[in-house]
RNA sequence: UGGGGUGUCGUCCAACGGCAGGACAUGCGGCUCUGGACCGUAGGAUCGGGGUUCGAAUCCCUGCACCCCAGCCA
């Protein structure tokens, strides 16, 4: 700490340009606003799961407050009893502590100030700023005017014919639960003939007997999102108040009822929300793909969501890395899912223990090593991470590679297993394919080789060097697992519009049921083990796993030169 | 055709009147018991047209393109 400012120095924003928005906080602490305070918030709407948008908008309320030693608050948006569940109240919480994002004891609920709002509500009608209105919903929408044209007023709009008092004692019997559903609204008055459609008198309150998810049938009128949100920040103290450019028409209208009320006034600001490339990110379209069942969930993990990401291996800190590299702007932008890829991979590079697993398995027999032998052999666990230390892989005779380590006419630069070739076995022998064994149809069942015995370990003693080096599981002593392979969601880069569902990918999710483990994964392999199979990828153990079953999910792939070279060869 | 926003490498973000830079992606090379990781290297951009200025991505004018808004959703 630096004693003269309490500001943490281990920082690095001497040596990085500020987003827009702390250019924003630190002009407003030169000037003294907010008493150089900062409180920000993440406002999630219970209605559905989190997904890497909203980690985005999450990190950046959370990282702001830390930059500033200032405050963050996880405040549910909860102002519509008839979409939100405590399912996705209890998700929610999960994935922003998971994210590291820490609220403190600031677990709030707007809900909870609902009696406050119903009286700032008085305040406004007191002050002949908002009126009961009889209209119906299609009334109002008639009236509210078009995007070139004004609106027209309402009728119940003007003192001379309903008075303060009126409007009051309409607004209590409201509350009161004497009106159906729909029968009246509480109006600000503002303007119909303003140009921002949002100012054209705006309904505060609805009346919705519906049962809330904290309040119960506590209330039967509920606050629409701006008169509410406004409060709920102003209640709180929050300074800055960040969301996405969608509410940058709504500004105008948060701005007029705190001003209106004399309330304690934080500033909005907008950003730009995260976009990715073949994914979509609207809450509707991926409670769609849940709901119809194109996945298994909200945490299946194709799904762009928080919880989805989690079981498909992805770190916490690899999505902040994103986050950092993805930055905060205006502008409209789709990222490329490469770059968080690119983040999931760097950070899973440091820290996941290698293992050695066949997908697609081919049976190789030694023909030379002796038939009861087994041996065990140093294996290195993390090259990255020496700490991680070593272990022992038992070889035999027989022994399984992946199918596709094996050709048996190569093309150039195929630097694997062929008849004649000799490659390394990963941490064991050099090997030389003698012999292909096939079936009726011409399939190749097993392939023979020879081992050199002087290479044990992987090494040559007189300095002779091999192309390639290929991963094996011995057949003894191999464990089954499934594994489940995950690709891109979508096959188009922007699956827009009504028909996203047409993009959909048939090959987003490939089950292996007979892949070869090697035994020391077996033992560790507790769900949420996130490991390295070398050569493949990064994979983690899934939930599902049992007694019975050991399931493994692909997180994602190595890089994979070989094939980039191959693809370019079939061209 | 009202109002509010936004235009910089393929993608995302910088440059705050003074050499357009970084990351990812891509190409090439090196290294390697993972065709991984890592290292090096190359190509690649200021929406158009005017203007101000010694000097413009940045300021002014003028076009153009794209996004958002007519829920008793948030």
């Amino acid at each position: 700490m630096n004693p003269a400012t309490d500001i943490p120095l281990n920082d690095q924003s001497e040596s990085k340009p500020l987003n827009f928005i702390h250019q924003i906080i630190e002009d407003d602490n030169a000037i003294g606003k907010f008493q150089k305070r900062v409180h920000t918030r993440f406002p999630p709407e219970p209605n559905g799961y989190l997904h890497i948008g909203h980690a985005k908008s999450i990190l950046l309320n959370y990282g702001t407050a830390v930059k500033y030693n200032g405050k963050f608050n996880l405040r549910f948006d909860d102002t519509n009893p008839i979409k939100e569940e405590d399912e996705y109240v209890q998700s929610i919480i999960e994935d922003v502590k998971w994210l590291g994002a820490d609220f403190e004891d600031r677990l709030l609920y707007g809900s909870d100030y609902f009696q406050k709002m119903y009286e700032y509500a008085i305040q406004l009608i007191q002050k002949g700023k908002a009126y009961v209105c009889d209209l119906s919903a299609e009334e109002i929408r008639n009236t509210r005017g078009s995007l070139t044209e004004a609106g027209t007023e309402s009728p119940y709009r003007n003192i001379c014919n309903r008075s303060i008092n009126v409007n009051l004692i309409q607004f209590q019997l409201m509350k009161a639960g004497k009106f159906p559903d729909g029968s009246k609204t509480l109006r600000a008055k503002i303007d119909m003939a303003s140009p921002n459609l949002n100012m054209r008198d705006p309904i505060m309150y609805r009346i919705l007997h519906a049962d809330h998810h904290r309040t119960g049938a506590e209330w039967c009128i509920y606050p629409m999102y701006d008169w509410a949100h406004g409060l709920e920040d102003s209640i709180e103290g929050i300074t800055h108040s960040l969301c996405t450019l969608e509410f940058e028409d709504h500004r105008p209208l948060y701005d007029w009822f705190l001003d209106e009320l004399g309330a304690y006034h934080s500033q909005q600001i907008e950003f730009s929300r995260l976009n990715l490339s073949y994914t979509v990110m609207s809450k509707r379209r991926l409670l769609e793909l849940v709901q119809k069942k194109y996945v298994n969930g909200w945490d299946d993990p194709r799904m762009p969501t928080i919880s989805g990401m989690r079981r498909r291996g992805y770190t916490s800190e690899a999505i902040r890395n994103f986050t950092e590299r993805i930055g905060v702007a205006k502008r409209d932008s789709t990222v490329d899912v490469a770059l968080l890829e690119f983040s999931v991979r760097e950070h899973l590079n440091k820290i996941a223990p290698r293992y050695m697993g066949i997908l697609n398995p081919l049976k190789v027999i030694i023909d030379n090593y002796p038939d009861d032998q087994e041996e065990f052999l140093e294996a290195i666990n993390n090259p990255e991470d020496e700490s991680a230390g070593t272990r022992k892989v038992p070889f035999s005779k027989e022994i399984y590679i992946e199918a596709e380590d094996f050709m048996e006419a190569p093309p150039k630069k195929f630097y694997r297993l062929a008849p004649g070739t000799e490659v390394r076995l990963r941490y064991a022998y050099f090997v030389t394919c003698t012999n292909i064994v096939k079936d009726d149809r011409g399939n190749i069942i097993e392939i023979h080789c020879t081992y050199d015995p002087a290479t044990r370990g992987g090494d040559s003693p007189d300095g002779r060097r091999v192309k390639g080096t290929i991963h094996w599981v011995s057949a003894r002593h191999a464990k089954t697992a499934e594994v489940r392979l995950y690709d891109r969601l979508f096959t188009a880069e922007n699956p827009a519009g009504e028909k996203y569902l047409e993009y959909l990918n048939p090959e987003s999710l490939k089950i292996l049921k007979n892949c070869h483990i090697e035994p020391a994964l077996f033992e560790n392999a507790t769900p949420g083990l996130r490991f390295q199979f070398e050569r493949l990828g990064y994979f983690c153990v899934d939930p599902d796993t049992n007694d019975n079953k050991l399931v493994i999910n692909r997180t994602v792939t190595l890089r994979d030169t070989w094939a980039k070279i191959a693809g370019k060869q079939a061209r």
